[in-house]
DNA sequence: TGGTGTGAATGCCTTCACAGCG
DNA sequence: CGCTGTGAAGGCATTCACACCA
């Protein structure tokens, strides 16, 4: 077991293999060896035995992994065997679209509140979720230990929205505005602009052909 | 000018540069050196001339870059001077806050076509697009010709969509379902995985605390 | 003098390659 | 014999540091 620093991709990779994982077991296969699941998966079978590794030994010598086992063990260092409350701020086209989300509970995640400065708004229930004022960030967040927030307001205001979230306690922010927010060390950002990756694809259609 | 691979990481950086050179611009400031620039998007100086010096070279020595005249060559070399034809598969919760959200047109994209599998959705109109059959992809994407789709439908069918996508002659897929698409080395795919992305703050939620 | 452009150094991540185990 | 786990090698991206220029 390595207590080296995990590189960035592992994480995510380490979902891939869960999600592949769980589609094996359905269809009732026992065991996987790593060049089995990186066919699967365009991955190489180093690379998953390297990530695996940065946690623990999870193989068996000349069989491979045991996948009820491996899918265990990735839930636990994932966090897949805990619940987490979320919250959305900004509830226009995209914040109304996440409300009604269906994704989140399949990753044990809960909306427990959602907020907008638009009055017009506040007091309108979507889903189950009233939206509340955005001055209530601070007492809610913390009253209802919301760990993780979503951020779907314009540019302008997601860094007063973040600052907000940061001294409620918040740990972990997924922000659709497309700037670059100004976080603590200990605060993680995600960040899921849909500009940006559109961005990225003009750029690839413009010069690789 | 440099004509080495250009990384990763530069041309998404290329595009904060522009937004930020443009935030500059309204407030009448002129001129602006990599430190400054640098300063405003938590990057260090070094990181952009390096990311500039792939495309050529912008600056004064001394002095820094002119506004106006990096702004004009980052939309040349980004393809903001062109209009780009893009369509939706999967009119879902998802699917549907995209057709109405606004921040296409801002990046020169034009929302041409929409498909969906569900008959029942097939014929309504969602903003100014009609919902298409899905059977309709072939021949409506290379009409029309469309150059980036986004896939916005459950996983199980997206890798069925992208060989559609593919064989009308799409260069790149904005893919939203949460799965690895196949794809061939000339077509460009761009994951916008909410779960992906959750998924990472829980494990930082979980561990980092 | 202040700031660019860029080779060289560094650091991180992936791939290689193989010893060792079941 | 097949496959894991892991040091070592290799490759790519960022950072350093400085020659050079306005």
């Amino acid at each position: 077991m390595n207590k080296k620093k995990v590189p960035q991709g592992t994480i995510s990779r380490l979902f891939e293999y869960l999600r592949e994982l769980k589609n094996l077991s359905i269809i009732n296969i026992r065991t996987v060896s790593s060049s089995e699941l990186g066919e699967r998966l365009n991955l190489s079978d180093a690379q998953i035995r390297k990530d695996l590794g940065y946690f623990g030994s999870f193989g068996t010598s000349g069989a491979g992994y045991n996948i009820e086992e491996l899918k265990k063990a990735l839930e636990k260092i994932l966090g897949k065997d805990k619940a987490w409350n979320i919250c959305i701020v900004g509830i226009g086209h995209l914040g109304s679209a996440l409300l009604g989300y269906p994704g989140f509970k399949d990753h044990n995640l809960y909306v427990a509140a959602a907020f907008d400065s638009d009055l017009k708004k506040v007091g309108r229930t979507v889903g189950n979720i009233i939206i509340e004022p955005i001055e209530k960030i601070k007492s809610i967040v913390s009253s209802k230990r919301i760990s993780i927030a979503i951020i779907a307001t314009p540019a302008n205001t997601a860094q007063k929205v973040a600052n907000d979230l940061i001294t409620s306690g918040i740990e972990c922010i997924m922000n659709f505005a497309p700037i670059k927010l100004d976080v603590p060390e200990n605060v993680k950002v995600e960040d899921v602009d849909l500009s940006h990756a559109l961005e990225n694809l003009t750029y690839f259609a413009n010069n690789e052909k």
